[in-house]
DNA sequence: CAATCATTCAATTGAAATATTGAATATACC
DNA sequence: GGTATATTCAATATTTCAATTGAATGATTG
């Protein structure tokens, strides 16, 4: 009756799901999807790769229970499936953190003051913003930040940062995040900012972390 | 200078994690090592697989992080890398459960009665441990079970427990555990019970998380 | 120091995943 | 209805992964 055993029939499942985790640049889909809904379209613009390579990927990804599409107009709009595929993002992290000496070595090779690495808790940070004691600064692109960013936060991506270094004060202290744990743009920032005299750290994760946790969500 | 942006090669690394736990029977051996360090050889055998592939893997499966092996006379002792791979599985296992319509058919497909899935508690369990008021029973083959269990509980393994169904003592709650959440013994064991008139209901997961969970452990 | 046992290595084969390209489909807009 | 746009499909070439086999290594035992 080829009924193999459940446990094997299950196994594959699971190992279904983790091997479609296994792809870079799958990783970086569900980084984007973090932050909310996309379509193919916008997604292959963030990643850099032809549209139907972005595509076969999502599919992939649908098949393994890590995303949904909804058909809206001529868009086709991807979502993360629940919040079970971030937190799997999070616990492979977490494996690699521990325990590949690779990890270790890109992470200090990249900044190389260690300190600068640690981050504002979420607590942290709600408790400043009360006290508006706080500067917030949200590094990602214009368009990502107007699909939802942390009230109160001024929109500075990168590549403008310089250029608004004066307007930024001094005196208080900057919090700085993008995407997620790993986007790299808040670490640069922070790196920029101290090195202008800022007293500036990171937010631990990013944006789909600070809205899982229950936090308030601006949007313009 | 073939430097490509940290993120990426970040990414790889999480992506080789997740790249290893993709095989159903790499999967089988972490399931296996959750309950402690085994050898090679007791790892391919309960498996049913032949050394040499069970030695590969491990050995893939070293490299992303996942174990780590010592050396003991002349056996090799592999064991997992540190608690957050059972997280990781755990965390994949999550997604397949919630997302993955074939999983709960394989669930469903196999126990009739959906009721019969409802586990027990870890908490619980230790409190009805305290009043007397119930039978464990380790349903793992004898070695397992002789390499740490639930303090107090029966080991019967599955072969044995029609032989032993008259030494139960019917008034009594039966509880049955075995490896891990998907470990299909204990799920084969409660549906037997219930065939013949027991109360008998599964322990969530199984050994490793009791373990983890901080709970005693007997040997023999 | 030879024999034995556990493990790993190396080479081969077959299977699967990936990227790429261009065509096909579906929807919206005029 | 025709055209533009977004997405998917299909076919292929390339690369990577996995299982198998037998030989090699390392450690123990007598």
């Amino acid at each position: 009756m080829s009924s193999p055993s459940p446990k094997l029939a299950l196994f594959k499942q699971f190992a279904l799901v983790a091997k479609t985790l296994g792809h870079p640049q799958r990783l970086e889909l569900i980084e984007q999807l973090g932050q909310g809904p996309r379509s193919v379209d916008l997604l292959a613009e963030k990643l850099g790769a032809p549209i139907a390579n972005v595509s076969q990927h999502l599919q992939t990804m649908r098949r393994a229970g890590l995303v949904a599409a909804e058909r809206q107009g001529k868009f086709v709009v991807y979502r993360l499936a629940d919040d079970s595929v971030l937190a799997a993002m999070k616990a492979i992290r977490r494996v690699a953190e521990n325990n590949l000496a690779e990890v270790d070595k890109i992470v200090r090779g990249y900044f190389e003051e260690r300190d600068s690495l640690e981050p504002v808790t979420r607590e942290e940070l709600s408790g400043r913003l009360r006290d508006g004691m706080v500067t917030v600064l949200d590094v990602r692109p214009a368009d990502e930040f107007a699909l939802g960013h942390v009230p109160g936060a001024l929109n500075v991506p990168l590549s403008e940062l310089d250029a608004r270094l004066a307007t930024l004060d001094p005196e208080k202290d900057i919090v700085a995040y993008c995407r997620g744990a790993y986007c790299v743009m808040s670490f640069e920032a922070v790196s920029r900012l101290r090195a202008q005299g800022f007293s500036a750290r990171r937010l631990e994760d990013g944006m789909p972390e600070w809205v899982a946790a229950g936090n308030a969500v601006a949007s313009s």
